[in-house]
RNA sequence: CGGGGCGUAGCGUAGUGGCUAGCGCGUCUGCUUUGGGAGCAGAAGACCGUGGGUUCGAGUCCCUCCGCCCCGACCA
């Protein structure tokens, strides 16, 4: 039983200055967390009795699903890490140190490399497979900038497990395994939250979805379809192709288009001196950027941006991606800063990718790659040919659904949990194979997936939180009654204490506010900011034998007769 | 890393060059009070982030560094 009158707890009437969002606020001012440093926190009595009570759903999910737990230090040697290139590719978001002897250590920001050396170390033969196995632990990452509180903070606690098996059909069981323990273990936390396919990234891999808890706070944006359920990080949105009519353009007409360096002016321009009646739309947009040195040129529709972070995502193998600079523009001085097109793209040697709704036998107005002039009836395909297409527009609200052409909707999100199949990248750095059927050497393919629990605990917050303080569900909060007696005979106490342990008991978990120097304002201001599901007063109206019953998600309030407030609670817990 | 903002008591804040740095919450003591963050009286608690400078005089102006927050870049 949580008793208040010694619970190491402190409330705070205001809001910390340094908190934005309503997690950050509520947890600290309820007394669960304080800060620390950038994004660093320290867990308070209520803060560390709902994360494990967060761990331990997800322990007994991961259980049920067979998994097998470990655990491995978050200090670790640089070796492991230097093999898959990692000490390096991971730049400066690594904590890095060094011991005594000058050694280089880590602290880990993720496991993939300590799991995979740990089953090389047991395993040999294709009979011991498929394993998957997972662990609860606190992972550093320097973060650029950490924000929104545990949102995004550099130490946090994740779970992570990695599934290994010999072919891909496995894979795909242990994949699915884990995604069906997602969904059960997100739907115990009490949180909404939208499985949507992700771009495996930098990770490498195949397949890989996200678990996103939409929260205006949040920050990954994704697009959903009302109407066929298809949801997708914006990354990886699959443009649909409009197949508008296409006439049979006239030849290329070079226009006179003076002061015409953006697509606004462009159009403007068209518009008043050529009566041409166009939008944005018509126009293309040449982006030059530089991918790992090279430039290329990429085609997007006037009317959009180039998304960076989409376009980086769907170009294949490049590492590094910028726009042209100035110093570009006077190295290449073919290229007539707002007034590129692509027709001269073979003679200026640059590759050309073209957005998705650049189809072919389509024609644009574009830059003449001429000072002040622009082109029109400039078609792909006749005066123009790309090397590639490329998803690199803007997504925006109202895209068509790529599976059933249903306007989307954007929304935003926070990514609570992350599956991917992450193929044989690991197991072929550090050499894990076993030997199949046949006694021929398999490199054995892993899958990775994660969870973030201390993130968990912020978007349980965000998501259910109301004007007043926090809202918990039953299996997560510091406690699933909470108690209040007020005035200042002993009876409201002592018949709290009464019910307290007639509830635990029956395996309610309670926290009871018997604090005789607390006014009844402040006791009711504070479960209510603390956030337990439900609440029971003892006080004014058991004169009459009753307490009065208390729904903190619903606000709904009544009084029940003393005899039935067990009964009562319990059937309000179901 | 670029841009912006902010560092005054545990928390929230006032203090635009001039006396001993003010207020609210919280804390402590006493009395009173007990259904919505109670009242009265008293008390403790501040290296005004750091270092340097300007000035007769700096919380206040200038510079340095540090820290925190926000936007962006970054980000399994």
């Amino acid at each position: 039983m949580l008793r208040m009158s010694s619970l190491f707890l402190r409330t705070l009437r205001d809001d910390p200055s340094d908190a934005s969002v309503p997690s950050h606020k509520l947890l600290v001012r309820a007394g669960y967390i304080r800060p620390i440093a950038a994004g660093i926190f320290s867990w308070l009595p209520l803060g560390v009795i709902v994360l494990r009570n967060v761990e331990r759903v997800i322990r007994e999910e991961m259980d049920r699903a067979g998994f097998q737990e470990v655990h491995f230090p978050a200090l670790l040697p640089k070796d492991p890490y230097e093999r898959t290139a990692r000490w390096d590719e991971y730049g400066p978001a690594l904590f890095r140190l060094k011991d005594r002897k000058g050694s280089d250590y880590l602290l880990g920001p993720t496991h993939e490399e300590m799991f995979t050396l740990m089953v090389k170390g047991e395993y040999s033969s294709y009979k011991d497979l498929p394993l998957n196995i997972y662990q609860i632990q606190t992972k550093y990452r320097d973060e650029a900038r950490p924000r929104s509180g545990i949102i995004r903070g550099r130490e946090f606690v994740m779970k992570d497990s990695y599934s290994f098996d010999v072919d891909d059909a496995g894979l795909e069981v242990s994949y699915n395994k884990h995604r069906d323990a997602y969904i059960s273990t997100f739907d115990r936390l009490g949180l909404s939250y939208n499985i949507v396919s992700a771009m495996s990234g930098a990770m490498g891999g195949s397949k890989s979805e996200e678990f996103l808890a939409p929260c205006p706070t949040g920050e990954d944006t994704y697009v959903l379809c009302k109407s066929c359920g298809y949801a997708a990080n914006v990354e990886a949105m699959v443009t649909k192709a409009e197949k508008k009519s296409i006439d049979t353009p006239p030849q290329i007409e070079v226009l006179d288009t003076p002061n015409t360096p953006t697509i606004e002016t462009l159009v403007e321009v068209m518009n008043k001196k050529y009566n041409a009646n166009i939008t944005a739309a018509e126009t293309l947009k040449n982006v030059l950027l530089v991918a790992d040195g090279e430039p290329i040129c990429v085609l997007v529709p006037g009317d959009r941006e180039v998304d960076l972070k989409r376009l980086e995502a769907n170009l294949v193998g490049v590492k590094e991606l910028r726009l042209f600079d100035d110093e570009d523009f006077a190295k290449r001085k073919e290229f007539v800063k707002g007034y590129v097109g692509p027709q001269d793209a073979k003679r200026f040697g640059i590759k050309l990718y073209a957005d998705p709704r650049i189809v072919i036998g389509s024609h644009w107005i574009t830059g003449a790659n001429l000072q002040n002039k622009h082109a029109r009836y400039v078609t792909h395909g006749r005066d123009f040919q790309v090397d590639g297409f490329v998803e690199a527009a803007e997504v925006r609200e109202g895209d068509s659904c790529p599976k059933c052409d249903t306007p989307v909707v954007i929304d935003r999100a926070i990514e609570i949990g992350h599956i991917f199949q992450l193929g044989r990248k690991y197991a072929e750095a550090l050499e894990l194979t076993v030997l199949d059927g046949q006694g021929k050497s398999r490199v054995v393919t892993m899958g990775s997936y994660g969870i973030g629990v201390s993130r968990a605990v912020a978007a349980i917050a965000e998501q259910t939180h109301d004007d007043i303080g926090l809202v918990w569900p039953k299996e997560i909060a510091p406690a699933m009654v909470h108690i209040v007696a007020t005035g200042k005979e002993d009876l409201p106490f002592t018949t709290a204490e009464k019910i307290a342990l007639d509830l635990e008991s029956k395996g309610v978990t309670v926290m009871l506010d018997d604090r005789k120097e607390a006014s009844p304002g402040v006791k009711f201001k504070d479960a209510e900011l603390i956030g337990n599901p439900v609440i029971v007063i003892v006080g004014k109206a058991l004169a009459e034998g009753k307490v009065e019953l208390r729904i903190r998600t619903t606000g709904a309030k009544s009084e029940v007769l003393l005899a039935d407030v067990i009964k009562e609670v319990l059937a309000a817990l179901k």
